[in-house]
DNA sequence: AATGAATGAGCCTTCATTCAT
DNA sequence: GATGAATGAAGGCTCATTCAT
């Protein structure tokens, strides 16, 4: 059970990520997320001590959270079986949770990680199952010979850019069923 | 009187591209884009109608390059050579242009597209070869039946971020050849 | 938390009416405000929604002082007397507080009533008695028959060019006694 | 015949007055006025020093012109029956060119006549006549024994205040004939 | 712990003025 | 003489942060 103030402290982080979302990260204020998150503005400093600090809260907050839905990996499974499951599971909590998918990478892909002193190290935290599966996939000459970001880059991006056309409107999963999208990952890395 | 200056419009999209890359969209301010390019802030509004008008221009205006590098498809050749063709003209371009590259993809996934009223027929001029060639190649029989935003997610994509994970040292060139790039994303989609 | 401050509300109101008269509308700046009512620049957001509702509260506020000034009227004295002593009220007040009489006159001939969404029923508002007692005198036939604005223009604007001519020594009390006044505007209007 | 020249200063100074009435001073901007008067900004610099000089001229030019509209005065006539001449040229006046009455008006009773460096006698010049005619009405007995400020602001205020009624459209000349006025101030200064 | 009033730096924008053309 | 691009100060307003309550 949470406390109080994680509760509290919850719906910040929850405010602040769908302000970053909906009206993007240049938008944010600390008004706004106090306003949002029915709070003083002072109060949040009881909890982060600056912007830059809750910022990279949320950050790694959501990207704990990805973690943990979609990194839980069968050691011993067969390795192209285990990326369709990984990709099950990434699209299972895009599908409420894309918002987290697409901050972590509107992040990653910025010098926002640089400038809240957010190091690589700390954003790989929780993911290094995803390496180890690749490896064991290559050595078992089950996946084509290339490294994590390669394999994951046909693995991991397709899946977030499918939950994004959907929410876009740009596809629909009657015309193209998530199947596909795993079939094309697959068939890129397993030989 | 003193002319207008195209040149001086450059630099202006030049400062703020440079800007928006290296320290964020949330950093962005015409002191810093004036600083940087070197002219006084209000001479910024000689060029550009304001702030928002300017960050429009610089994401058409980068688009347009990109586009005029990369969407010139031969109609008549063969759809998996076309595409290995153009994920070399992406390569080559972003070899020393990455940063319009992860520019595009910055905005194109961001609220900022809405705020700024670019609409998606806007963004999306320009590329329609590459839509033309996606469709051409399923009609072919050659590509895998799917639509050009699943197609292209597995030749575009990649690329940037092979690029990308290249200039921030995760891998390189001599590790992984970018034939490599090539051969997985022509795995995925040709039959 | 510090209170919200009904005081430094008051402070920033006269400020701003001491800037317009002292150095005219166009030359009012929240930050000559700030520094005169002795605040930060961004305080005045704490009380005024923006500069022009700045403004207008400094109208209506004015305004209403001097209505409540003035505008006890008598509902059964003579319409003569009751115009006599209407002047003195305006005199009286007027020597202690001839800016709150200018403010007014300033803003109602300016499109500055326009410009801050300021509606003639909002502009009259306290001052009905004054047209009431118009109408009584003119049914009583004790004024000559002509309509509030007409009547009152001989009746409140003399006091205040008066009062001004005093302020800016063209003329004396002594050299021309108020008594004149009232006597050349009861001249006009009594029959 | 006015040299191009001069026309062209004459745009400016149109341009000018009619921004002042329509918008109000604070509104007053070079580049409006060039706009407006369909100039280069930079041009107003050759007809006048900056821009407190063309406000200036713009006063004193009103001011001249309403002076010689209204202020020829028959030296030997009735001086009750002149007073009377004086309202109806500056009704006729007021018909077609009210902006100018207001103008010096809004100018004679701001902070900005010391600001641009008029001084009162500038600012009287050309009104003399008034000045004698109040003089000659109370030496011949025909006028109540007030100085001239006094004695004007019965003739000359009601008269700018009417045609302002009428623009506003709180009266209308059918309801309140030009007539009325006159009668109003005669009786008020009148013996 | 929570509040929100207060602060002043910094933002976007407009302005009066200058000056190359 | 006329133009309008260029300048940088100043304007209105928002913001992160502090602190009295």
């Amino acid at each position: 059970m949470r406390t109080p103030d994680q509760e509290k402290k919850s719906r910040i982080l929850d405010s602040t990520s769908s302000i970053i979302m909906n009206q993007g990260i240049a938008a944010v204020s600390l008004s706004k997320i106090a306003k949002e998150a029915n709070i003083a503005s002072g109060t949040i400093y009881t909890y982060f001590a600056n912007k830059d600090d809750l910022l990279k809260q949320v950050y790694l907050n959501r990207k704990d959270r990805v973690a943990q839905a979609i990194a839980q990996i069968d050691d011993a499974g067969d390795p192209a079986q285990e990326v369709s499951r990984l990709m099950d599971r990434m699209y299972a909590f895009g599908q409420t949770n894309l918002d987290d998918l697409l901050l972590i990478r509107e992040f990653n892909q910025s010098p926002l990680m640089a400038q809240l002193g957010i190091d690589p190290s700390e954003a790989y935290a929780g993911f290094e199952p995803l390496a180890e599966l690749t490896k064991r996939g290559v050595d078992a000459g089950v996946f084509v010979p290339d490294v994590y970001p390669v394999i994951m880059s046909y693995a991991y991006t397709p899946v977030v850019e499918y939950l994004l056309a959907i929410r876009n409107g740009g596809i629909t999963p009657e015309q193209v069923p998530f199947a596909n999208i795993k079939k094309l990952s697959l068939r890129a890395i397993v030989r």
